[in-house]
DNA sequence: ACCCCCGTGACAAAACCATGACATTAACCA
DNA sequence: TGGTTAATGTCATGGTTTTGTCACGGGGGT
């Protein structure tokens, strides 16, 4: 579930700038080196997210997006050129581009807007198995996006209890301090919120750990 | 109905300068020299779009922009700023602003940065299963332009609040908050309206959440 | 004065979830 | 290896909380 990011910029020193930072953020990373195979690649892969350079051979930046944009496609696009004059920025951010970057940039600068077309999934979700819990919206996707799960109150607490502490062992005790407060429940009572989960999440994520407690493991 | 957009920012010269660039394409603006009265207006007026200086009196624009997200307030803001640093930059994007222009900015690039965060609101229209909502008129149309929804007041604001949080859960204290202001109503109160909605747009778009309050979703 | 909002309270319906009984599994020891 | 025992899995059930629905009435605008 890691976003894929299309790079369409001629010059191989930048490129491979932009490859290694993105790629140590997590993200896929494609690069075209001319407008033209990079305006088939987004057509055909559907990236995420498009960092794209104005001036190259081929097709520039700006008939890129335009065609892009004709064709409906409504990916996120970070123009990045090297011409500061205002002019372009119009025309690039009226063309349909979501955000227009100057050369020499930032790269902390660019990551951070990346993450923020990205609807800064990559800090919102969790995946395990083949599910994907979204914070933000306190979803739960199975099959990566497929369907909702539908969680009720007291099984979506306990699910977040356990996203939280992924790989550890926690005790009845803690899981019933964690998720039902100061109530005095019965181990029973977390056993059984368990088997629920389970139910819904599969057994091979919440592992028993006979005598201590339970396991919440990402891997299946 | 013209984009209102709220100007937080305490140098003069640079407001009335934005004011009067705004207004020139045709926008309503309102301007806010603290940060502290900005943050009430942004609440209380609810604007379609917020330019934020960061250097301010009282709050600052990261003060500002934390607490409104905090509220789950997803207005689009730009930020503007004297100070370069990339790391400000990063900052500003990743506390949940929109946009972050330095200053001196360009005012024509700025004007095409407001178009483009518009573009996804104000000016698109927003549907929902068999629905049309058109912010520009306020007017709600089912069945793809067919027939007119009536709406009064409350039902209005309340379907405005839940378009502009799709998908995600709001309490009734939050709803109470957004539609009503500082009115001191009771959770009563708000599942009353959320039937009388439900009856013109259909159950299936507001999702009870129990022990939380509700989902607007846009597919059913 | 009439009408339309719209907030309130009472009651009905539904979802939730803690409990306890019983089944099943795993650990331990001879 | 097999029996014993403690720990955990599973299910049905009903009380309790939360939410849905309706009818009434005040109040402001036309």
């Amino acid at each position: 579930m890691n976003a894929q990011i299309l790079v369409i910029e001629d010059d191989k020193i930048i490129s491979n700038g932009l490859r290694q930072g993105l790629i140590a953020e997590g993200y896929s990373v494609t690069v075209a080196a001319d407008g033209e195979t990079g305006l088939h690649l987004a057509k055909t892969t559907n990236p995420d997210l498009l960092i794209l350079d104005i001036m190259m051979p081929q097709l520039n930046g700006f008939e890129v997006i335009t065609e892009l944009r004709r064709s409906g496609d409504n990916v996120p696009v970070i123009v990045l050129s090297a011409r500061t004059d205002p002019k372009d920025k119009v025309r690039g951010l009226d063309l349909g581009a979501d955000d227009y970057v100057s050369k020499p940039f930032d790269l902390d600068e660019l990551m951070a807007r990346v993450r923020r077309h990205l609807g800064r999934r990559a800090e919102n979700d969790q995946v395990f198995g083949e599910f994907i819990y979204k914070w933000k919206t306190r979803q739960l996707l199975k099959n990566k996006d497929q369907e909702f799960v539908v969680l009720n109150g007291k099984e979506r607490k306990l699910l977040e209890f356990f996203l939280k502490r992924p790989g550890q062992i926690v005790t009845r005790e803690q899981v019933l301090d964690g998720v039902w407060g100061d109530y005095d429940g019965t181990d029973r009572t977390v056993d059984n919120l368990i088997v629920v989960l389970r139910k819904k999440i599969g057994g091979s994520h919440l592992v028993t750990e006979r005598g201590l407690g339970y396991r919440f493991v990402t891997v299946s």
